[in-house]
DNA sequence: GCCGTTTTCGGCCCGACTGTTTTCAGTCG
């Protein structure tokens, strides 16, 4: 059983949970464990089948859920998420998919109204039975009717990170034009660099809140305006993108840019580092508690009604005693100072390793954009490419780049017209002479030759022999078993002339999966054969992702990353692969191709 | 259900906004 199996089991005995009303902090256990292990760099089964090894040993998971995890891998099942299963239809699960509608509602509906599905809930609705029942009234059944699409789409659509990036570039400036603003961030995952993008957060310092918000509701493409407050506002856009406003004074920015841009998980670690010295973040600024004034504020609120005890003080930073003593919140760099911390980079924030680089002064300084010196994975419109040789040679150079491969499709890869040896020949000439005619940049002579089916490369040897760069990947034969799959790769990584393994692991994130394999062997023969994988750019594919990377990192090997351009426009996704190797923490001497072609050579181990 | 330089119990981040109720519970991020 794969990790990812064994996450998405936690994943949904915390949903049950839940709904059940069960203790909050026991279904963040569940929640918690099924991200560490989503993300956990080996196979846990691994760990299962070897006596010297504890499950326990992986951070958020205890005895319990060790036991658990144990029953899951050897036998595929788990009884005791077989009996939640019995107890609560999987249907009544998607009533919180509902907006609005969290544990507590979607169990009234089921248990006064008998309520299953969504259709019935929504009948009941219509049937203006909803609103008789405590807690609910006529405003919730219209809210719910209106939450009823998202609910029902089969999967909360999340954006790619650059599809999301033109939303961002376009609220930038649609906000920026309000006199008021002082400064605007964006915020939460689309700062931190996800691949997929759920919601769009941005902060904004304003001396007139109003004007600023008056201006997101004439937003381009806004659908409806679900909430507005004094300082918080959010819209939806009419293909379902959710935009947060924030808008807070200038003593917070910094507070408040690190509240909102998380994660979550960074968060909650960062808090209790903050509460065990005496200090409280929270989105104002970082607060000294004085003991005497925080022990009555605990003895209030345990004897007055919740949510009455602290009354937050918002815009008034420095009042409120309850509060403490402001002593940070200007900028991010101040907020984390208060705890002896550097300023995290924001793709690095999601509590898996950065607290402990922190902590050993080892943070990584990030690779970026800029230290990249080559691309090895490009097309022509010899191929599948829609640009000649000529134009993307000169889309490289403008973006400085030192050198590129051209690396057009074998001829097993006949939709694309994939080229064989002969018609190959004539382009390696083609950019021999263009070599000749360009100072200060290299195009080599390359190919993505198809691991075949059966095995084996679909060039002949004397061919790729030949070229300067040959990425090998795996278009056909996706539906074999990922044991075949995984022999096909390490064979092609075995032969002296593969550079590189293109998209290694198959991902396709979104649109459908692809057969996504486990890399254990993959990740040997690469280091047996001192071999490069790549981090495929494109944002549907993102193929390392950030949890392969950092294996990578970990185990030494090097990663290029390349676009996998088809166009001179194709060129530009380089920026999503770099905020992926930056997430797993890769310095500029992780990524091979940021350095120039003639040491990559010597890596290979070629003249 | 996890965790521990407060280690086997008692915490576990914390505040905004909405709707319904009239002082607060639920939801969300």
């Amino acid at each position: 059983m794969k990790n990812a199996e064994v996450a998405a089991a936690f994943d949904l005995i915390g949903d049950i949970l839940e709904f059940q009303g069960a203790n909050p902090f026991r279904v963040r256990a569940y929640r918690t464990a099924s991200r560490v292990i989503h993300d956990f760099s080996e196979p846990v089964a691994g760990i299962v089948a070897d006596s010297n090894r504890k499950l326990t040993d992986i951070s958020s998971v205890g005895v319990d859920l060790a036991e658990k995890i144990t029953v899951l891998v050897t036998t595929g099942t788990l009884p005791m998420l077989e009996e939640l299963k019995a107890q609560v239809p999987q249907s009544v699960l998607a009533l919180l998919r509902i907006p609005g509608v969290g544990p507590k509602k979607a169990a009234m509906l089921h248990k006064e109204l008998g309520i299953k599905t969504l259709e019935e809930l929504k009948e009941a609705c219509e049937g203006q039975r909803v609103r008789t029942l405590k807690g609910f009234g006529e405003k919730t059944e219209v809210a719910i009717i209106a939450g009823l699409q998202f609910a029902a789409a089969p999967e909360i659509a999340r954006m790619y990170w650059a599809e999301a990036d033109m939303y961002a570039q376009a609220l930038r400036e649609h906000l920026l034009a309000c006199k008021s603003v002082k400064q605007f961030e964006m915020a939460g995952s689309y700062r931190r660099g996800r691949e997929t993008i759920g919601d769009l957060d941005a902060l904004v310092e304003s001396s007139d809140p109003a004007e600023v918000m008056d201006r997101l509701a004439e937003f381009d493409g806004i659908a409806a305006v679900l909430g507005r407050g004094e300082t918080k506002m959010s819209i939806r856009l009419g293909n379902g993108l959710q935009i947060d406003l924030r808008i807070v004074p200038a003593e917070s920015f910094g507070a408040a840019l690190q509240y909102f841009t998380g994660s979550k998980e960074h968060n909650v670690v960062l808090r209790g580092m903050a509460k065990d010295r005496g200090l409280k973040i929270n989105e104002y600024g970082v607060f000294r508690i004085d003991e005497k004034v925080k022990a009555a504020s605990s003895e209030k609120a345990k004897s007055t009604a919740r949510n009455k005890a602290t009354k937050p003080a918002a815009g008034n930073v420095e009042g409120e005693e309850t509060e403490g003593v402001y002593i940070a919140g200007r900028t991010e760099e101040e907020v984390y100072a208060t705890l002896g911390l550097p300023c995290f980079p924001p793709e690095m924030r999601e509590n898996r390793w950065e607290f402990q680089w922190a902590a050993a002064g080892k943070l990584p300084t990030l690779v970026e954009v800029a230290d990249i010196q080559g691309d090895l994975h490009m097309h022509t419109d010899a191929t599948d490419g829609k640009a000649t040789l000529e134009e993307m040679v000169a889309e490289a150079q403008e973006r400085g780049l030192k050198y590129i491969a051209i690396t057009d499709h074998s001829p097993r890869v006949t939709m694309a017209n994939g080229m064989n040896a002969d018609r190959l020949r004539r382009q390696w000439e083609q950019i021999d002479k263009l070599n000749a005619k360009i100072k200060g940049f290299v195009v080599l002579k390359g190919v993505e030759v198809d691991i075949l089916e059966r095995g084996g490369l679909d060039l002949p040897d004397d061919c790729l022999a030949e070229a300067d760069w040959v990425v090998a990947s795996v278009h056909y034969g996706q539906n074999q078993p990922r044991e075949k799959i995984t022999e096909r790769i390490v064979e092609a990584l075995a032969n002296p002339n593969v550079c590189a393994i293109a998209h290694p692991t198959g991902r396709i994130i979104n649109r459908r999966k692809a057969y996504e394999l486990d890399l254990g062997a993959v990740y040997e023969a690469a280091l047996t054969h001192k071999k490069f994988l790549e981090l495929n750019s494109n944002p549907a594919r993102l193929d390392l992702n950030d949890i392969h990377c950092a294996t990578c990192r970990q185990r030494g090997i090097p990663i290029v990353i390349s676009t996998d351009a088809h166009s001179t426009a194709g060129l530009s996704v380089l920026r999503c692969g770099v905020l992926q190797a930056r997430r797993a923490g890769l310095t500029k001497n992780d990524v091979a191709n940021s350095r120039p072609w003639g040491q990559l050579k010597k890596m290979l181990g070629r003249k």
